[in-house]
DNA sequence: CTAGGGTTAG
């Protein structure tokens, strides 16, 4: 830097023409290099030209670029007393300065405070709100700029497009689109980059993509927006498409948000080859890695089941923020590491982090996966200090954390009590009835969510038809079967496919729900069988379940659940020659159960427990404890479901 | 010669 600033400063620099050197310090307050500028401004003092506003308002943009308020303010003192601080340039840099330095009330207040506003003012004050998510701010200040005569231009029009897509408002993203052909911006690469990013945002991909389509100029954003629209539409096959394209098309070049969006499709689609290369490809290109790049990597490696490698990634980091964490922590719980969860979630507390909305959501998501009752209500006491009660990605997390818990009248007081119930809340209530075996509840809240004028989405029938399984509401769950292609014109995919084929096999339809795989898109899913086996377990159809099975070797020979129903069909029928057969092809190709693991927090201390484990070191008692309540529960009526354990020679209660 | 567009967690 210093001697970048060197060769720059006695190269270029006639001091005899004063005009030239204007030009210097201007050039030099760009590249943020305030002291330089000062130093040269000195020299300059002798001359009347060093009252030039433009001198001043570059120096005020110095300071923003340096993120220094202080010098700002001292330097805005010091305009006033040269009695310039009314020209326009000057009142902008100002604003400006505030707007990357200061709270957004702060900059409202610098902005009522200037005399002159042109448009680029009442630009700086609109992105300002925008940025600061406060889209409705934005869109009342556009109405007063209006009222006072001042025309948008491309930059306000693409802010104003920007907070359409912020809160979701397609008929008026749409009508900006309209109003920026009208006035011919759309040749502009920020205008077109903006107009996908609404699209996106509305979940209108198509015609993000259309927009993309019809331009000729297309810069490296322009190209990102549209990958970002695919994503946050979970297109992710056609986000990393375009990202092959992009990488095969002249003229553009990928930069470090291109990267960053292709990994996190990687991990959505559990791509790990490919994201392990891009990963490469940062390192070997160079790429500055900052924060949020590193955050999706570790993100990608928790999705792809490598938390080796996030947790390398995690620990290399010299910066972290709150995603930093929630993205380990996500990995942690989806990938069944409860008490590495539990213990990440403890230092996460200590030192403070995860603890705007976002956080919350994530740690109580984290609670739900582990049903750590007492965790998820510290956090739920730590939203009720912190946030106004109003937030609804937690509240949907909580609504999922109590539920997940069977706390379900806890649920739903939080869902009587949510303002603003959104779609994620709805869906989160419904399948937390739908858990809960509470079916006929679950369908009353989808009938009213249509009532208050909200369309279900895909998650909204995977709760509304998982609801009709559990509650054996056949009739029910076949109309909504129906009804979600031909009336919401939502596709079924493999959960709804799995939730019908639960329903028609608890009800004992096994043929119906065998033509129903059939005719479905997922019919080379062995998972998708692997639920109608299971049903084939419990009406013990033989003949069915044996050609279930064949097929699901077919698709997948290493898939270890139709070994594990195959052989419980085969001991519900007292087959226990076939149990053992199936028993060797497993040894043979290798294949191996999981092991069910639990476990449970006591003191502050993870104990964890895995099926047939007998390490923990108060094992007798614990036993002991176990065949005491079996007991009781027997005493109680309880029957327990011998179906699928009988013929398993190292069950671990005999054992123990 | 001010201002502006795209990335992470659900």
């Amino acid at each position: 830097m210093r001697s970048l600033f060197h060769r720059h400063y006695t190269t270029s620099i006639n001091t005899s023409d004063p005009n030239s050197l204007v030009l210097e310090i201007i050039d030099l307050c760009k590249s943020g290099f305030l002291s330089q500028s000062l130093k040269l401004l000195r020299s300059l003092n002798p001359l009347k030209i060093a009252k030039k506003p433009i001198i001043y308002a570059s120096l005020l943009q110095a300071c923003a670029k340096n993120l220094s308020l202080r010098q700002g303010n001292a330097l805005h003192s010091h305009i006033i007393k040269l009695g310039i601080d009314s020209d326009r340039y000057i009142s902008n840099s100002l604003l400006a300065l505030h707007f990357k330095c200061s709270e957004i009330s702060e900059t409202r207040r610098v902005f009522d405070f200037l005399a002159l506003k042109d448009v680029v003012t009442w630009t700086s004050m609109i992105s300002s709100y925008v940025r600061a998510n406060e889209p409705k701010r934005a869109f009342e200040l556009y109405s007063e700029m209006e009222e006072q005569g001042v025309e948008p231009n491309e930059y306000t029009l693409s802010s104003l497009i920007k907070a359409c897509g912020e809160m979701g408002n397609l008929e008026r993203g749409k009508l900006f689109h309209e109003m920026v052909s009208e006035k011919g911006f759309e040749s502009n690469c920020v205008i077109t980059s903006a107009l996908i990013d609404m699209y996106g945002k509305c979940s209108s991909f198509e015609e993000a993509r259309k927009v993309f389509d019809e331009r000729e100029q297309r810069d490296t954003i322009c190209w990102t927006s549209l990958m970002a629209s695919y994503t946050q539409n979970n297109q992710f096959k056609e986000a990393l498409e375009l990202f092959m394209l992009m990488q095969r098309s002249p003229n553009v070049k990928p930069d470090g948000f291109t990267f960053g969006t292709a990994i996190a499709a990687c991990g959505n689609l559990g791509l790990i080859k490919q994201g392990k290369q891009i990963h490469s490809k940062f390192i070997i290109i160079g790429y500055e890695m900052n924060v949020v790049i590193l955050s999706s990597i570790i993100d990608m490696y928790g999705k792809c089941g490598f938390m080796d490698f996030a947790h390398k990634v995690f620990d290399d980091m010299n910066f972290r923020n709150s995603v930093t964490w929630c993205a380990l922590l996500n990995g942690y719980c989806q990938n069944g590491y409860g008490e590495e969860a539990l213990a990440l979630f403890r230092r996460m507390q200590n030192e403070g982090m995860g603890g705007d909305s976002y956080g919350l959501g994530t740690v109580l998501r984290a609670c739900s996966s582990l049903s750590a009752l007492r965790q998820g209500k510290e956090v739920h006491a730590r939203f009720l200090r912190i946030e106004g009660c109003d937030n609804v990605v937690v509240e949907s997390a909580l609504i999922d954390m109590y539920s997940e818990c069977g706390c379900i009248r806890e649920a739903k007081l939080i869902f009587d009590e949510t303002k603003h119930k959104n779609i994620v809340v709805w869906n989160a209530m419904i399948c937390g009835f739908a858990q809960n075996g509470k079916g006929k509840e679950a369908l009353g809240l989808f009938d009213e969510m249509i009532n208050s004028g909200i369309s279900p989405d895909y998650v909204t029938f995977i709760g509304a038809l998982f609801g009709c399984g559990h509650s054996g509401l056949l009739e029910g769950g076949r109309h909504l079967f129906h009804s979600m292609t031909e009336k919401h014109g939502i596709d079924h995919g493999l959960e709804h496919c799995a939730c019908m084929v639960d329903l028609l096999g608890r009800a004992g339809l096994l043929e119906e729900a065998e033509d129903l795989i059939e005719r479905s898109n997922f019919k080379d899913d062995a998972s998708l069988w692997a639920v109608l086996l299971g049903a084939c377990t419990s009406y013990s159809n033989l003949r069915i379940s044996e050609r279930v099975a064949k097929r699901m070797i077919e698709l997948d020979p290493k898939y270890h659940l139709t070994y594990v129903l195959l052989s419980n069909v085969y001991a519900a029928f007292g087959r226990w020659g076939e149990v053992s057969v199936v028993r060797n092809w497993m040894k043979e190709r290798g294949i191996k159960k999981m092991p069910g693991r639990s476990w449970i927090e006591v003191k502050n201390k993870v104990h964890s427990f895995l099926a047939y484990d007998d390490s923990h070191p108060l094992k007798d008692t614990i036993y002991t404890e176990i065949r005491r309540l079996d007991v009781e529960m027997r005493e109680v009526g309880y029957v327990p479901n011998m179906t699928h354990v009988i013929h398993s020679e190292e069950w671990c209660w005999k054992k123990g």
